[in-house]
DNA sequence: CAATCTTTGTGCACGCGTTCACAAAGACAT
DNA sequence: ATGTCTTTGTGAACGCGTGCACAAAGATTG
């Protein structure tokens, strides 16, 4: 999972499991898909593998949230569709803000994944002056200062950040205060929120170090013979003096631009 | 989380839980700030708070890896560094791809984030022939067609894909037949590989979809007195025709669009 | 050296999520 | 109407992840 929640109880809400409510789209995207080619209705079998999870899994997520397949049949897939988008909160308009349109805020502007799915992009926002006016994706941006109006003239309750993590907890605070209860923050840094505020994140890097992780995992593997005894030996010899490896290693791994300098697309 | 993983038993690797593994990175950047302050020790406590999570957790991730800190001090924060960088294996350069430079291609291509994490970028690939030779994030697109010559000559073994959804599968194909191993996957679609090779996704449709849910909860809770009720009754009603209802729902929903037209930033 | 204080490392219990496996339900054929 | 066959819905078991709470370890002070 590239995205983790951050804060919030284990508290199911009303009673759908966090787990279920992850998969819901991916489901949905499937059945859309299929309604498309006018597919009238699908068996928990192929609909599990179209969304690329175990059929018993599904048929447990659909069961929170009623009975709504037939035994010997399967599911119908337009009635399914619609009743996954009601529970998602997907009949309804949902207008979004996107704070901080640089490279990365600019493809999440031109983004049609999500006009497609009831999000509407109501006001792209950017601290510099001189992006003000500028159209991006067919919509001028607007200064920061405008922030607090655009949220309560349109009503705003999701805030997408994409600004460099610098900014991102102070735009954060204002979103906040300005009435915007969920976020998903692009930004590489901990959100600090209220209770009541949901925050999602998504972090490019990390998904990437995760995949190096299990890369190197398996070319290790790979030559788990007598290099794995040459790679420990060699470990070990790295952990006996503590501080001077690690001054080495950690001096070496540190780019030009360090680490946490408020990189991000921008 | 925005992203999941796909395919994969559960099996630990080298006996490090997955869910740590997520969280290294977490830890890894919020020590890298230390870092750059000369904090030369922290303690878990500290550590957690900076890094959004439970100090038990922390330390409880961190003994998978080894007997680290200090009782009664705390974590040297540079031996720190150096050993999760080892861990997830950054202290090594990974060469990466990017193939499809739309908006989001573009936007990877410039985010700086992955070079000083010791990923590079080794080529950025596109179908679209007029973008060969177009310079992005001051470096050559290349053609789909010099994909595996890339793959070969750059000893790649992370792909990241940022095409439309339509086009993904073929990519990913390509990809592993060149020998990638690990994908992460922009594309809204499920990708199927062999084994042995890790896939992690994001979607950015998903993560606000999730975020809508519980916006609607929240909303649903606020007016938790008669409104509940009203709301309750009329979901009664829907449900009594699913076929009919059905119908209407779905149509409504399925925007111009439609919803799965291998729609992308592109 | 002894006492105290801080902080780590971890045993344990609990809860969520996943998977298995099967009974119940309905479609369909005879 | 009866029987067969397919597929759902779910009870139950298991395993992973989380968090508590505390003993052990070491620093620090007198």
């Amino acid at each position: 999972m590239a995205t983790g929640r951050t804060h919030r109880p284990a508290t199911r809400s009303r009673g759908i499991p966090e787990a279920t409510v992850a998969r819901l789209p991916l489901y949905l995207r499937a059945l859309t898909a299929l309604s498309e080619r006018s597919v009238p209705t699908v068996s928990s079998e192929e609909l599990a593998t179209a969304a690329g999870v175990n059929s018993a899994k599904l048929r447990k997520d659909f069961s929170y949230l009623g009975s709504y397949g037939t035994r010997g049949v399967g599911y119908d897939v337009e009635y399914l569709v619609y009743q996954i988008s009601r529970e998602l909160g997907l009949t309804q308009d949902w207008p979004v803000v996107i704070v901080g349109i640089g490279n990365l805020g600019a493809a999440l502007a031109n983004y049609g994944g999500f006009a497609s799915r009831g999000f509407r992009v109501a006001a792209l926002i950017d601290a510099d002056p001189a992006m003000a006016g500028k159209p991006v994706a067919g919509m001028p941006v607007q200064h920061t200062d405008e922030l607090e109006k655009i949220i309560s003239d349109n009503g705003v309750s999701i805030g997408v950040i994409a600004t460099p993590a610098g900014a991102a907890q102070q735009v954060c605070e204002r979103l906040v205060a300005a009435g915007v209860t969920s976020i998903l923050n692009f930004a590489p840094t901990v959100l600090s929120v209220p209770d009541g505020v949901d925050v999602r994140k998504v972090d490019l890097s990390i998904e990437l170090q995760i995949l190096a992780f299990h890369e190197q995992r398996k070319a290790g593997e790979e030559a788990a013979t007598e290099a794995a005894l040459a790679a420990a030996a060699e470990r070990d010899t790295a952990a006996e003096s503590p501080a001077d490896g690690a001054v080495d290693g950690a001096a070496s791994r540190k780019g030009p631009d360090g680490d946490v300098p408020a990189v991000m697309p921008a």
